[in-house]
Order: structure tokens, then C-alpha cells, then sequence
DNA sequence: TACATTAATAACCAGTTAGTCATTAACAAA
DNA sequence: TTTGTTAATGACTAACTGGTTATTAATGTA
């Protein structure tokens, strides 16, 4: 018996960008870019679906735009840090891994990750932009920590390129499976995530690690 | 100038379920399942849509389907050997990562890790079909093999959970890098996938080993 | 050749959705 | 209060797509 509530029309042009652009991340990473009707996405963020074509001239304009904004941001943030540390590299590589996933992987902004490995083939040009300005420069991060590692001699001198790899994988093992396979049954207990980065770290660290 | 040819309908009610099977794989990993048309599928199977239906009653049924195709395979076949395997417990450990790797990791099936991942959310039932069928037993022989190692002396007494962790993870990052962002651009040069299984696996077994 | 069976088709239907647009109302200024 | 501006709406449409079905043709049999 509630009133058919006289629809209050609120005209907050500068939020409603930010706040469609939050509502589609959510939906595109828990549903996929096709499975998410863009109705829902301006229902989330408490507008019409005009609204939502208002601020956005379609739905992969939207799409492109949630990815460019949580892109962006948290590139180049840890780059400076890690090339002014003072213990070893060690010590470094593990507080890397650690500091990506409070960052970013903990985050909602992870499921960018997510997105563009389920949408890449369907958007090759934003799969494109993400690898030269995530990818590039994460695997940057971790060689040159990997090579300071070598040049100090604390590393044997170890495959760097695959080494890459093998400090990049948890993290991307971790992100898909928060965004996928964690949610779906909050019964059975997940992966303590901290933990794991810090127990691969640390065996990653022993099988590099120079002497006999 | 080409005739409007005389259509010729083929009947081979034995071939189809396993042509759309097929066809249907390559679309649902290559696009995702909501923007993989069925018209397509059939397209792709050389058949009408109408046949398709003919086979299968709904689209998500297909999609069922071709998890389950895919999934029923590959699972138990490793295990016994793993069991009867005479070397040592990282020689062991090794060869199981190549050997997945080879057997489906290299595959089209392998397309089906990803699906999972990326649909898991639309899918809760299947997303719970495929872990208890596919992730608990690799999981479990993982586990088997370091068990192994730290029973033998081979290994140290490390956390096993996490160690699971680290032992799968290249190989999920491997099967993502095949499906999404490797296809897209053919020019770089893509990940040289048994080269990273076998350098990471050594520095794991190095991670591990027993002694000082 | 005539006939029965059924695999395969293509036109069709009903439901859905990206995107549009005329109308409305919130707000500011006069 | 009146008026002008424009943010927001929701009804609408044009296109699409999952799924159905009457019809057609391939095949086997007598």
C-alpha cells in the first residue's frame, strides 16, 4: 500500500558521472560486459536509463571509460617507492607483492583485471591500451627489483623473464579468484590472501637466492 | 554470378552434438557465453539454428554441456601415474605441471578454465560442478606430491595449503594468458609456456628443498 | 517407383534491450 | 512570483535473438 512516491528528481551533474562509472564496475565484473543491461547499470546508480545516455553516447563508451578511469589511477603510485628502499631485495620483492594487493587486488578496482581477461577478445583496442599501461610497467617494476636483486648478489643470476612470471601469477591467480570462483559459495573458507603472498614470496625468495 | 545453391542437407544425426559441441567451445571461450550468438554456433557447426535447438533444448543447456564435455576428460587421467611415478618428489612435481600443461593446458579444453572463471557468477551451479570436480582433485594431487617430498625428506616441512597455491597458479596464469591476452595481438612474441613451467617449478623445488 | 520416416531447414514469434526524444521539474535569476 | 535553462525522466522504437514449428528433402524399404 505505499504511495507511488512522487519521484524526486535530484540534478547533481557533477556526481552522477563517478557514480554511473562505479555502478558499471560492479555490474561488469560480476556479470560480464554482455550480461549487464545498462537499465541496471543506471538503476544502481539511481538514475534513468536515459540519464546513463546522457553522460555516456553508449554502453561501450561506458564500458571503455570504467576501464580508463580505474586504470589509470594506480600505475605508477609504487614505482617510486620501490626504487628508493633500503633493505634487500628480498625483503623488497615480498613488501611489493604485499603492497599491489592492498592497493589494488583487495580493492574493487581488481576487477578491471578480471574484466578485461574475460572481454579482451571482445575489445582488442582496450586490451591493447591495458597491456602498454598496466602490464609493461608492472613487469618493469618487478625486473628491476628481480635485477637489483642479481646486481647486489643476492639472487643467483636467475631467468628474469620468467621470474616475471612467477612473482606476476599469484597475483593474477589471486584477483581471478576473488572476482570469480570466491564468491559464488561464501560457505567454504577462501584463500587468506596476505598469507599466500607472503608464503609464495618467501619460497620464491629461497629458490633464487644465491650460494651453494 | 553464383547460383543460389540447391542446399544440400546433409543427415548425420550421430556427428552433430559433437560439431556443436565444438563449435560451441570455440565461441563461448573466444567471445563469452551471453555474446556468443546461437545462430552462430550452428553457423559455425554448419547447421541451421533450428538444428541446434534440435540437440540441445536451451543455450544455457549447450553451455552445460560443454563444460561438462570438456571437464569429465582430462580430470582423473594423471593421478595413477603421479601415484606409480619412480623419481624423485621435484622431478615428480615437474613432470606433472608439463604433463597438464601438455595434456590440457595446450589444448582448446583448457578454454573451459577460463569460461569458468569469467561466467562463474552467471553460473553458481556449474561454477560448484566444476570445483568439486575438477579443482578439488587437482588440489588434492598436488597436495599428494608435496606430501610426498616432505615425507621422503626431499622437502622441507612447508605449509602445504599455500604451497598448492603456488604450484597452480602459473598454470591458471598460463591458460588466462592463452585465451585473453595473448590472441589478441599476434605480433609480440607470447609466453613460451613449458620453458616458465619448468623454470618455475625449479625454483619452487629450490623453494622447498630440505637442508640449510 | 511408391511410400514411410525423420533430420534439417527457414520463416516466424515473442520477449528483450540499446538508444532516442518529447515532456517535466529542479533550480537560478530577475 | 515569473521566467528561462537544463538535468532528469520514462514512454517509445527499431533491431536483435532465443526458441518454435510447419515444411522439405534425404534415406531406407518394399
Amino acid at each position: 500500500m505505499s504511495e507511488p512516491q512522487p519521484h524526486k528528481r535530484e540534478r547533481r551533474k557533477q556526481d552522477r558521472p563517478g557514480e554511473l562509472l562505479e555502478a558499471a564496475l560492479d555490474l561488469f565484473v560480476e556479470k560480464g560486459f554482455a550480461a549487464t543491461r545498462s537499465e541496471e547499470v543506471a538503476a544502481r546508480a539511481g538514475v534513468s536509463k536515459g540519464t546513463l545516455f546522457l553522460y555516456f553516447p553508449s554502453k561501450e563508451e561506458l564500458f571503455k571509460a570504467v576501464v580508463m578511469e580505474n586504470v589509470a589511477r594506480p600505475v605508477a603510485e609504487g614505482i617510486a617507492e620501490a626504487e628508493s628502499f633500503a633493505g634487500s631485495s628480498g625483503e623488497l620483492l615480498t613488501w611489493m607483492m604485499l603492497e599491489w594487493w592492498r592497493r589494488y587486488g583487495a580493492t574493487k578496482a581488481s576487477g578491471i583485471s578480471k574484466l578485461m581477461m574475460s572481454e579482451a577478445g571482445n575489445f582488442p583496442e582496450l586490451a591493447e591500451f591495458f597491456r602498454n599501461n598496466v602490464i609493461q610497467p608492472a613487469q618493469s617494476l618487478v625486473r628491476f627489483v628481480l635485477q637489483r636483486g642479481i646486481d647486489r648478489g643476492e639472487f643467483r643470476a636467475i631467468d628474469v623473464d620468467n621470474t616475471i612470471y612467477s612473482v606476476m601469477a599469484p597475483l593474477i591467480f589471486l584477483v581471478m579468484e576473488k572476482h570469480s570462483t570466491g564468491p559464488c559459495n561464501a560457505a567454504r573458507p577462501s584463500i587468506n590472501a596476505e598469507q599466500f603472498i607472503t608464503h609464495h614470496a618467501n619460497l620464491l625468495v629461497r629458490g633464487m637466492a644465491a650460494g651453494h
